[in-house]
RNA sequence: GGGUCGCUAGCUCAGCGGUAGAGCAUCCGGCUUUUAACCGGCUGGUCCUGAGUUCGAAUCUCAGGCGACCCA
């Protein structure tokens, strides 16, 4: 157990009460932490329970946001609660060091681009560390270090053995912004890259995926698994996978019986619907149905459709172009002849590259064509009566079958079994799971990024470099701006090798890893940080992982989240780690907003310090008056506030409540002066609460977790009650649910009643309800809680000491108001021992004055009792 | 168009079948080291609307309105 740095306060002898100086006593008690290494982890012995609460690391940018603030505060005061409640607790930080601002950066000013990177994390580590969080920075992550790369690139090998790394030439997304290519998740929903916002273009380009797509059906199934993972997060995890269960169903093309065109749909009841059948223009068919050569006109809509990124493609808005073929193909159900068309609209990537078009009974179909004049056969209806205005546009739910043959008066999905089952004994169709998923692209053509640890030799081709020549270190960083391209492509020397199989001349693989890659999997470093040997052993991972809390932004619902789940299943299968799900619980924070002054007609954001009365905002140039909207904090919207700033003026622990207490941490907080000085202010009450306190020798016993609590005068029974209360509100609170605002709300109730009951209180039971009240309040102010505890007289730091425990029988009061009721309505109370029988309450409601007065002295028909709570007469 | 979430005091949020609550802000009073701080107190609610279930609905059900986010 640390010593504790004496306490400057010396209480009783002062004529007047010092003052809480939050920087000082922070700068103290951060400095004494650190000393003392309190927040080293303790490894668990024996049956000890662990728990790892995780923030998702940060890309080391320099400076720290209010964004970041809450994300760690939230996490730290997760793990000071599990260690008061025993646990051992693993709450590690690092880097995601890699990726394109550090090469910017590097090239705009002509540095390292790792240079750059460590004097940010410098920075960004001495703002973090005013913020009091109880990490334990020995297990530091960097994963630009090469210590920690050399390890990503292990696990590329292993993936690479297992099949799971691929190289393919493949029309990619090209961010011609950064000069790179991006992954499909990495593509906003309007073909923004998610980093630089540019419109990415479409390139035919080598490069290497990750096989994600065979795990598409294992992330989708255990998504039901993480029971502690938001709705929202789960579903747009299942909407990107996309898993959809449908039918393959063979056209054959008429006057060739050995050539069909598969299509691929989830609505087989609609098959006579077919009108049409729509090709993509990358299909390989194309070549089949036109083997010698293909018309200008085909070849023209060919090139034009390449160079359309998916999105635009499947834009609904983007009017549907096709090409007839002037080819026929027949439909398997009724031998029907139907034109084959190019189409755009359709996608090469998913299901077989080719639809039926069903115009009446799909919205692009019927787009199509309406524009084509393809003729619009309705065979689904719903089940009511139909005006003729249904005809008037695509019914695209599930309903009856009409005009389709012997399957007619079906219900939808009886119909889809019978014409599958007729489609598969016939053999025209079979069914097939489709997913939206498409496999990871992880080349960058970047320079400060992990290497890929490939070698290409022109005898052996493509050759991984084996573990023990790893790792494959970046070279020094030479004049990047000077490069066009990559810049590990123009490195001779670095790309320059010999060939580990044949020891002649070859060349090194020059495109460097997604940063994505590194980040998939840092969270089983931090549980074995310093191994030499592999990334880490399975025993350390059985001890800790999965992550018990995980808490990050929502902006990873996706990208991040998706990509670490697969890599954890993919190194389960290769029995690297006997996990197959990563994080347990998972906890998005919501946005920090500040408040913006914009002027509706100008559109213009107007600065904060120009505006002269905040309650009636008026625009200076214009004298417009101002509309006022919480906003994501940015720059351009003058709304920003620095971490900094504000504990410069208030200290850590009130920027930390502030956070905690204004907002449930799922949703978006908005920032506000007004309310950090009231968080401020009760600070300073807790301060002077604790400040006045006069000590007795034999109190010293009562801060022991043994010691009983005994209420002798009425006030201490009063008082017990709501300090054994307000410890199972913030048990309640902090349980799996996490919801800090009302915690400290409790902590607010709890304090402004001491303070006005302490001096009436017996002595221990006064000693007793402020010992309670600074281990609750030490999660979240972990400084402030500190010096009270000090005040207190107690001995070691307050973060060692152990969660406070309530007695159910404290909670119970000797009396009840007992609410009268007539006809439902409340008419009035009575005060009533508590814990009296039904027909006791029943008889005190029936002859109440109330019951007298409302019921006119009449017998009321029915009662109904709650005991210790009501009574309701009915007349 | 579909999905998810939300709508409770001026603001931010609790409450999720049993007397509508907290913090901040407003207002009033006290006090003092009065561009204000602190202490005390009081205000303040058709719980979005409508219907249903129930002895009793902010809470459960259904329909609608508004808003946010995601997907198409």
């Amino acid at each position: 157990m640390p010593l504790i740095a004496e306490s400057n306060h010396s209480s009783g002898h002062n004529a007047s009460p010092d003052a809480y100086e939050a920087l000082l006593i922070e700068a103290r008690w951060q400095k004494q932490w650190s000393d003392s290494h309190l927040y080293r982890t303790t490894q668990p012995r024996g049956d000890d329970k662990t728990f790892y609460a995780l923030s998702m690391f940060p890309y080391p940018s320099g400076t720290l946001h209010m964004g970041h603030v809450r994300n760690y505060v939230i996490t730290d005061v997760i793990a000071r609660v599990q260690r008061m409640r025993g646990y051992s607790v693993l709450h590690p930080m690092g880097w995601d060091s890699f990726g394109l601002p550090a090469e910017n950066a590097a090239i705009e000013r002509n540095i390292d681009p790792g240079e750059w990177t460590r004097n940010n994390i410098i920075q960004m580590k001495k703002q973090l560390s005013r913020l009091g969080l109880s990490i334990d920075w020995d297990l530091e992550q960097t994963t630009c270090d090469v210590d920690y790369y050399k390890w990503t690139q292990y696990l590329f090998l292993q993936l690479y053995q297992k099949g799971l790394a691929y190289q393919n030439q493949a029309t990619v997304n090209w961010d011609p912004i950064d000069q790179t290519v991006l992954a499909n998740e990495q593509v906003d929903s309007e073909g923004r890259s998610w980093r630089s916002g540019a419109i990415v273009e479409q390139k035919k380009l080598k490069q290497w995926f990750l096989r994600i797509t065979d795990y598409a059906e294992q992330l989708d199934t255990d998504l039901d698994k993480l029971t502690n993972w938001p709705d929202k997060v789960k579903s747009m995890q299942r909407n990107w996978i996309g898993k959809s269960e449908g039918t393959e169903v063979d056209f054959i093309i008429e006057g060739d019986n050995d050539l069909k065109i598969t299509i691929f749909t989830t609505r087989l009841d609609t098959i006579y619907g077919a009108t049409y059948l729509a090709v993509a223009p990358e299909n390989e068919i194309i070549n089949k149905l036109f083997p010698n050569d293909k018309s200008d006109h085909i070849n023209q809509y060919i090139h034009n459709a390449a160079k359309l990124s998916q999105i635009e493609r499947t834009d609904d808005k983007r009017p549907k172009t096709g090409i007839d073929l002037g080819i026929k193909a027949i439909n398997p159900i009724n031998k029907e002849r139907i034109p084959v068309y190019l189409a755009d609209y359709v996608i090469s990537e998913y299901g077989s590259g080719a639809v039926m078009g069903v115009p009446a009974h799909d919205k692009r179909d019927y787009t199509f064509a309406t524009k084509y004049q393809l003729p619009i056969k309705f065979v689904v209806t719903p089940d009511e009566d139909n005006s003729d205005s249904f005809y008037n546009k695509p019914f695209t739910s599930k309903g009856i079958l009409v005009n389709s043959a012997q399957f007619s008066g079906l219900k939808s999905d009886i119909a889809n079994i019978k014409i599958l089952k007729r489609g598969t004994t016939s053999n025209w169709a079979r069914t097939k799971i489709q997913y939206r998923l498409r496999d990871w692209l992880i080349s960058r053509q970047r320079y400060w990024g992990c290497p890929i640890p490939i070698i290409k030799c022109k005898s052996c081709g493509i050759v991984p470099v084996p573990y023990s020549q790893l790792p494959v270190e970046l070279p020094e960083s030479h004049n990047l701006s000077s490069k066009v391209g990559n810049p590990l492509e123009s490195n001779v020397d670095w790309v320059t090798t010999k060939c580990p199989n044949c020891e002649r001349p070859a060349i090194r693989e020059t495109d460097t890893m997604d940063t994505f890659m590194c980040s998939s999997w840092y969270y089983l470093r931090y549980a074995d940080p310093g191994n030499k040997s592999k990334p880490f052993n399975n025993e350390s991972i059985s001890t800790w992982l999965p992550v018990n809390q995980y808490v990050g932004g929502i902006e990873h619902a996706i990208l991040h989240l998706l990509y670490a789940r697969f890599f954890t299943k993919a190194l389960y299968n290769n029995k690297l780690i006997s996990i197959n799900e990563p994080f347990t619980s998972l906890l998005t924070q919501g946005m920090v907003q500040g408040i913006t002054y914009r002027n509706k007609k100008t559109n213009k954001y107007i600065p904060i310090d120009s505006i002269s009365d905040r309650s009636k905002p008026i625009d200076p140039s214009t004298g417009d008056e101002l509309e006022i909207i919480y906003e994501k904090m940015s720059k351009s919207k003058y709304n920003g506030v620095d971490p900094s700033t504000v504990i410069n003026k208030y200290g850590a622990d009130t920027a930390r409540m502030f956070i905690l207490f204004k907002a449930p941490p799922e949703k978006d907080l908005e920032w506000n002066d007004a309310d950090v000085e009231g968080q401020y202010r009760f600070l300073n009450r807790l301060w002077k609460l604790f400040s006045n306190i006069k000590l007795d020798s034999n109190n010293k016993d009562v801060l022991s977790d043994q010691y009983v609590p005994l209420a002798q005068k009425d006030i201490d029974k009063t008082v017990l009650r709501a300090v054994s209360y307000t410890i199972k509100a913030l048990d309640d609170d902090l349980s799996d649910k996490y919801q800090f605002n009302t915690a400290i709300s409790e902590l607010m109730k709890l304090s402004n009643l001491l303070s006005t009951e302490l001096e009436n209180l017996s002595s221990d039971l006064k000693i007793y309800s402020l010992n309670v009240l600074v281990k609750l309040l030490a999660p979240f102010s972990p400084h402030l809680a500190e010096e009270l505890w000090l005040k207190l007289g107690g001995t070691g730091s307050v973060h060692l000491q152990s969660w406070p425990r309530y007695d159910k029988n404290n909670l119970i009061s000797e009396s009840i108001n007992l609410v009268i009721q007539i006809k439902g309505k409340t008419r009035g109370t009575i005060k009533v021992e508590s814990g009296l029988s039904k027909n006791n309450l029943e008889e005190i409601a029936i002859n109440s004055d109330i019951a007298k007065r409302w019921l006119n002295n009449a017998k009321p028909n029915r009662v109904i009792v709650i005991p210790d709570k009501l009574v309701n007469l009915i007349p």
